[in-house]
DNA sequence: GTGAAAGCGCTAACAA
DNA sequence: TTGTTAGCGCTTTCAC
């Protein structure tokens, strides 16, 4: 910067106003000093200008789960994309982090150290309670998720009550009964959707039975297996309702090696709608979560979060797509 | 750190030294100073400690290609995740970043600017060139693609013309005689690929039908259009060899959707072995690229340039996965 | 073995 | 409108 400054005859101070477009300076000198920079294909240390700035335009951002299974979540890294566009767009950056779930202390490690300005939590997996704690100890994040009553921290999430409702109350139009759920109710997500099938069913005149309900993890390796197994002990079903659509792709391939035909025999509903879901044979009916907008409010939360806001929860629709497997 | 080194009754140096694990100072101290450290929950500031030391342990990745398409690729993604952990073993931090294909530049301006320390590029797309100059100019980066031979950057790449030999090589063995290719030739590995195709034909005495060949976008939103143009126009083909594993689900739902029998009818084999490949029914033939490798690969790589060194290529194995698809 | 001092590259009072 | 000055929080000679 000194080089340039000496080359403009300015000041660095100058040079600095000029670069971060400061309305100090004319145009006319701010551009000759801009063209300048370019030329020597100077630019500014970010570092050192965080350092002197006292703040970061850096954010973290991470995936909670088994960190290469949940990373392999088309949904999730959907969010993940959103998210970098949203800072993008306000010239910020994203630095991606891989939590050991051993050491929850980690995430706030990133913002001690002065590596990011805040943070940005996808999923909250059993974490409720910790992410409270770190909210409470004035950690800035904002978290995708449930929105729970309870939570010290902004959440961006979709309407799950309402999509878990929306997919069983279609699938009951459709004629179904015996309708399966699937999903791991330890997390809140997919509790909440759980609860909207519960409601959907009720509704119906219809009782949940709970041979119809299997719990599995999240991106689970083993996923197929436990779907395998589910399959071999249980055949009293006409619909099953999957709380992801990658769970929804396995039990589509497990129903496939059986003959099971879908939606003939057994309805099939995921939720996500991940971007194969449409291209799938039969395609696959989900609940759409816009991710887009996910990414962007995300951001907003937490920007409005690192400036010292209360911190709002934003609850984005969950809209039932319709497709060959429940028709 | 100054009030840490206060109420150690030591200095700032001392504290500094303490903490980097420096051997001038006796464990006893060290260890004493760490503690208090950790009870005053005291990081220290990276950005400062990166601004005086001259270098960065960050470094910045991103997936060459439209932005949200290539994001959405399992595969990519898998990659992504794993120099992830390998950053993470060595200490090292992630930048993820979008990349506006109207400005190569913006590449370098990451490592200009001090932000990271180097880069690690994802798919070469049609940016050979500008790799090209960009590590002639100095920058440091490290390459995920084809190796291709004029490259002046250090790449790590899967064995491209043996995966395309091997698939089609297993495909000419179960009886196939008109293979049909599908993939982007534009993309250096695709055509690499596409070359070991070429050579397993004519090994069996087989000409590559040009009507055979479609060429598509990587990740192109409508793929799915796409291949079912093509399957109008096109019947007479009793095998499909897909460059990647997002176009064979597109074109396994194609093919299913026309009553087309996989594999009685029409043998197939993906490339990149994603996840699912293994849950769909029919399960999907692939050829596997091992991930792991491939980030560790590049991480080490790329700090071998950071090091002044001359810039290596690696070149993984690609080893075909027989599944029902191409029974 | 430890501390004092200098300075990494930048920004923001404050002064002119 | 511009420049001078004083650090941001840390690491590292250099001297003790």
């Amino acid at each position: 910067m000194a080089d340039v400054a000496r080359l403009a005859g300015v000041s660095a101070s100058t040079v600095s106003r000029a670069l971060s477009g400061s309305p100090l300076i004319p145009e006319a000198t701010s551009q000759r000093i801009r063209e300048l920079a370019r030329q020597l294909n100077y630019k500014v240390n970010v570092g050192a200008a965080n350092l002197r700035r006292r703040d970061v335009r850096t954010i973290g951002l991470m995936v909670l789960g088994d960190p290469m299974k949940a990373m392999s979540d088309p949904f999730l890294l959907s969010i993940v994309g959103a998210v970098a566009d949203a800072l993008d767009a306000r010239g910020m950056n994203l630095l991606l982090s891989r939590v050991k779930s051993e050491n929850p202390e980690q995430l706030a490690t990133l913002v001690d150290s002065g590596q990011v300005g805040g943070l940005i939590v996808v999923g909250q997996l059993n974490w409720h309670d910790r992410l409270n704690q770190l909210a409470a100890a004035g950690l800035p994040l904002a978290v995708w998720g449930a929105c729970l009553p309870d939570a010290l921290y902004p959440v961006v999430g979709g309407d799950n009550l309402r999509g878990g409702y929306e997919a069983t109350h279609h699938l009951i139009e459709q004629g179904c009964r015996q309708i399966a759920f699937f999903g791991d109710t330890r997390h809140p997500e997919v509790r909440l959707r759980h609860q909207g099938y519960v409601q959907a069913l009720a509704e119906a005149g219809l009782h949940p039975n709970p041979q119809l309900h299997q719990v599995f993890q999240f991106g689970d390796t083993r996923l197929r297996e436990v779907i395998d197994s589910w399959l071999d002990r249980q055949h009293d079903f006409d619909a099953v309702f999957a709380a992801s659509d990658v769970a929804a792709l396995s039990i589509l391939g497990a129903l496939g090696e059986r003959r099971v035909q879908v939606p003939a025999q057994v309805r099939l509903v995921g939720y996500d709608d991940i971007a194969i879901a449409a291209h799938l044979h039969p395609s696959l009916s989900s609940v759409r979560q816009p991710s887009d907008s996910a990414g962007k409010a995300l951001v907003e939360l937490l920007l409005e979060r690192m400036a010292g806001q209360p911190g709002r929860t934003i609850m984005l629709p969950a809209e039932l797509v319709r497709r060959e497997s429940s028709a």
